[in-house]
DNA sequence: TTATAAACAGACCGGTTGTCCTGTTTTGTC
DNA sequence: GACAAAACAGGACAACCGGTCTGTTTATAA
């Protein structure tokens, strides 16, 4: 009669389980609109376990930022640019590849980094150091891939820093306007207006020998 | 000893000096962050008279969103690039000006379109439906003006629809980092970004002759 | 086993939120 | 002046928020 459940203590996985609902909760409803009550429900966890390893909704939030947001804008990001054959060739190819995945996705929830650094930038210092940290690397991560191609004989007229500024920018403003209207159009026309830019080379989209080994040149 | 004030029914100042409040409150805290009861006391207004004019929190939202934000990118954008003597020097002339703007004011608040495109595009469709529309008024606007400059002899390179969402995507983005970094700076290198990929033409930032009149073209 | 701390459960609380409601005053109209 | 509608005042309220608290169970180490 007596449902005599045995525990089992499994402090990582509650706390995974916890991020997982809170990353995908703020990037859907963001972070004041979601509530401890409604993350509690849908990963299943106490108000005692939830306060256990996270003792504020700030410092969930926190951790989100730091070991999600981060994450992602390494993945989707980062990787992807350091692994292409050129910085301009994986600036391309992450934009068809977010615009792809949203097309089948059928629906936009936007850039989970500006969809927080938007509501959270402003509220707390805290929230806006740790958030302007992933904007630098992810800006960082680009510029050096330009730099690294400059050394391997690429096209050497544009400057890093300004370059990567505005693949950044150009991408952030797609997203919220593609979230806006539901569309991920506005990333391909953006990416276009980019590539129909080529400085003084004339191959728009012409195909290049690929490196066959991706190389790493941050630690 | 009875103070016996007289009061004067002034619907459509109150109204205004709820929606100058609301304004401000939405784009230094945002939406949810900003409660009803703060804005009655910023702006001397009773919980009956907020009633009045604004039913609920949606209502008073989306009247600042048509009433204020739309005026806003008129203003900062459209009536300015319009201007100017064509798109392309338009659009700098503002990326130098709000640039200019948030230097000297030493914070950045952000976009306010965008700010609350962020927050609340997915929270309603209500809302998601008037940001988009002033996302779009603002690239139609650049768009039209590109076409326009072409009919005059412009540079006739350049997709219209593409720049055009080019540049209100690399704006929105560039403040989204200006923001969360409080550096305008990134502004300043977006917009050389944009100018080094001139198209062919040569002329970077030269000097041209301005138009003296300037000419609208959107009713 | 026993002690000790970590992991978890669940109730509880003060404060706040947005909204509604009942009045009162002002304004416009006949 | 009479009357109706608009404009405004201000309290009340239920729902909810985030945080705290006490207590129990599980894992760890001596």
């Amino acid at each position: 009669m007596a449902p005599r459940k045995k525990r089992t203590n499994d402090p990582e996985g509650m706390r995974r389980r916890v991020l997982d609902v809170a990353e995908d909760s703020f990037q859907a409803r963001g972070y004041h609109a979601s509530s401890l009550s409604d993350l509690m429900a849908a990963a299943g966890v106490t108000g005692g376990a939830l306060h256990h390893h996270f003792p504020t909704k700030k410092a969930l939030a926190l951790a989100v930022i730091e070991e999600r947001v981060a994450t992602a804008v390494q993945e989707t990001w980062i990787d992807p640019v350091l692994a292409a054959s050129s910085a301009r060739e994986g600036v391309r190819a992450v934009f068809e590849a977010v615009a792809a995945e949203l097309e089948q996705q059928g629906y936009v929830r936007g850039c989970p980094l500006n969809n927080l650094a938007h509501e959270l930038s402003l509220a707390d210092d805290e929230f806006r150091l740790a958030l302007a940290r992933i904007f630098a690397g992810w800006r960082r991560a680009i510029a050096d891939k330009i730099r690294a191609d400059r050394l391997d004989g690429g096209e050497g007229r544009i400057d890093p820093d300004r370059f990567a500024a505005l693949a950044v920018a150009a991408y952030s403003g797609a997203m919220s306007m593609a979230k806006t209207s539901q569309d991920a159009g506005v990333l391909r026309e953006c990416l276009r207006a980019l590539e129909s830019f080529e400085p003084s080379q004339s191959g728009l989209t012409a195909k290049r020998r690929r490196r066959v080994l991706p190389r790493r040149m941050i630690g």
